[in-house]
DNA sequence: GTCTATAGGGGGATAGAC
DNA sequence: GTCTATCCCCCTATAGAC
């Protein structure tokens, strides 16, 4: 056993694999898990069907993999996870207004997320996680947002947070099937305003 | 020809095209419009992949029956579409708590918007006007509470249609993947009230 | 109206050569 | 690390008997 360093498991090719895990988006965004094939990704990325799967053993470890690596970007975009409510709650705005020039990024999670809420789907488990992960990022923000008397008048915290979400994956959905009628991030913005005292 | 009267182009076996239709909505509904196979919409009514065929010639064909079916249904549950705002509200509201009580049909509408975000689904037409529909009948009622000064200040009623419809589907999701937390129409009320001087 | 049989394609995954 | 070849499964749809 080598040490663990970056030749550890996963350091045969991290180029090669990030070359996967792009197309993979493309395809599962377009197609969904379901929809989208192996095959497909491995034509795109330039390699056999076998190729690929040197690097991936299975469709669902692929999907694992494009899962996680989105998280590490989302979570590096988001910023700071320590701050005050207000900080977080316009880190939020500024990731959704961000998503609007990554139509790809809002297919896949569209898609995926619908798929996921079928108990037998690969990501079902991921998805549960990521709405907790998500509302114990925002909860805080809202309650805290309340101790310092920045909610409107019969704003509760964990309605705000289970609304903000619902708002959002509403909102990406419309806008993916009509985009020319509205921009994601204002209807997030507008219940920003509704909820709060502050000005987004 | 004979008369278009109930023994038309679809008076084969009514009882047998319905009852493939809502085996059809139980499938599509767990596993999508890509991932639902006929075999197994026929199996589920008893009969072969070929007998099925037989009442609808296509599985984009079964799709459409789908549609068109729920759409009736839905129409006639609605209620009245001539009544004034207030009347309008009241009834999407107590449609969408309705739906609290068919898990089914949530699945259904959430996995195929998703799937018919992709240009080539044979869907995508389907919900771009679905989308046109519910804006048309919810922008008047709005439109008509301003008038009538049932609006709070600073809600547009153009605004406030495509965030209702945003937050319906946005916590139908929600609702799916966690059922335990919230009723759907808990948030779709919170809204309403948030925009309106109505009580719900 | 329903069936069996079959065509014809695409899917994920594995074996083994290089 | 990448390939070709292959296996076996499931899919939609059609042909034609009953």
């Amino acid at each position: 056993m080598a040490t663990s360093g970056p030749r550890g498991q996963y350091a045969k090719t991290p180029q090669r694999r990030q070359e996967i895990l792009e197309a993979a988006i493309e395809v599962f965004a377009a197609s969904g898990y379901r929809g989208g094939s192996l095959r497909e990704i491995a034509d795109r990325v330039g390699m056999s069907l076998a190729g690929l799967l040197h690097h991936f053993s299975s469709k669902s470890e692929l999907l694992s993999g494009v899962l996680t690596l989105r998280d590490e970007v989302a979570i590096r975009d988001f910023g700071s996870m320590e701050g005050p409510g207000e900080e977080r709650v316009r880190n939020y705005l500024r990731l959704i207004i961000g998503n609007e020039s990554e139509r790809g990024l809002a297919e896949l999670y569209c898609i995926l997320s619908a798929e996921a809420t079928a108990p037998d789907h690969p990501a079902h488990d991921y998805f549960i996680q990521r709405y907790e992960f998500v509302s114990g990022l925002m909860y805080p923000a809202f309650a805290d947002l309340a101790a310092q008397g920045k909610l409107r008048p019969g704003v509760d915290p964990k309605q705000a947070t289970i609304d903000l979400i619902a708002i959002t994956d509403g909102i990406q959905l419309q806008w993916l099937l009509r985009p020319n009628v509205n921009q994601m991030g204002e209807s997030v913005r507008r219940y920003l305003e509704s909820v709060t005292t502050l000005e987004f």
